[in-house]
DNA sequence: GCTCATCGATTACACATGTAAACATGATGT
DNA sequence: ACATCATGTTTACATGTGTAATCGATGAGC
């Protein structure tokens, strides 16, 4: 699969495509120390599996991804899950309650979300 | 940290220790294919990591985990909780929702769940 | 005491990953 | 047309990981 640095030049993409690389480099870069041959190696490595395309655009590549986010965060959360939380979910939060890890907004959130599971499954 | 192969070997020790690598084998050896040398080297990298101590029981060591099951898991899900969700629980459960990953049961304890928390903080 | 079976320790090796330098190539300014 | 610059491609290299074979020590049986 898609290691944790390529995830990170993946994130840029998801937020916004086509982008080049010296854009991706320029939004990265910062956070991430990394030089400009370590972001077109990562490229390069998201083109082989996939999970990138290239146009060319005069003389450069510009990047979209390929693989949704949706799919990258639901195989990470499945697998997370299927590993340490017998796959279900409850347990998941459960974990998160004990460490009062839960803030107000995500305990509001959750309660209108169950509200709202409710009202589609009468 | 601790890599997906070695935290087998942990699950078998969480669940019960200490253990004999002849055990840990006969644990996982069958739902992995693993042989002998496998768990022995795995063995040794979580002792080089600290994550298990090692007693000696006659000829053989007897293993038991160092690393509590707890803090693994947590140091797990919030590190994918802050690479894919922006460190909040409720956007991963309502990501899980929308793909329809709750089962009823996870809906009932979630619920339960909330509840208690309702009585915990007047 | 010598030999063999058992364990753990050491070493191995291919592949992934993080990080980047070196190289190639085509566009550009002069 | 030529040198230079910008981009992408190839190669590199240390470390981690999965998987195991081999080496070495040590106790057990003869």
């Amino acid at each position: 699969m898609i290691s944790e640095a390529e995830a990170v030049v993946m994130e840029v993409l998801w937020r916004s495509a086509p982008r080049s690389a010296e854009e991706i480099l320029a939004e990265v870069g910062r956070a991430q120390q990394w030089q400009e041959g370590t972001v077109k190696s990562l490229l390069n490595r998201l083109l082989k599996k996939k999970a990138v395309k290239a146009e060319r655009d005069g003389r450069r590549y510009l990047y979209s991804p390929l693989l949704p986010r949706e799919k990258y965060v639901h195989q990470s959360s499945k697998s997370l899950l299927d590993r340490l939380f017998g796959g279900r979910v409850a347990p998941l939060v459960a974990h998160f309650s004990e460490q009062r890890k839960l803030t107000k907004k995500d305990i509001a959130e959750l309660r209108q979300l169950l509200e709202e599971l409710d009202d589609e499954q009468p």
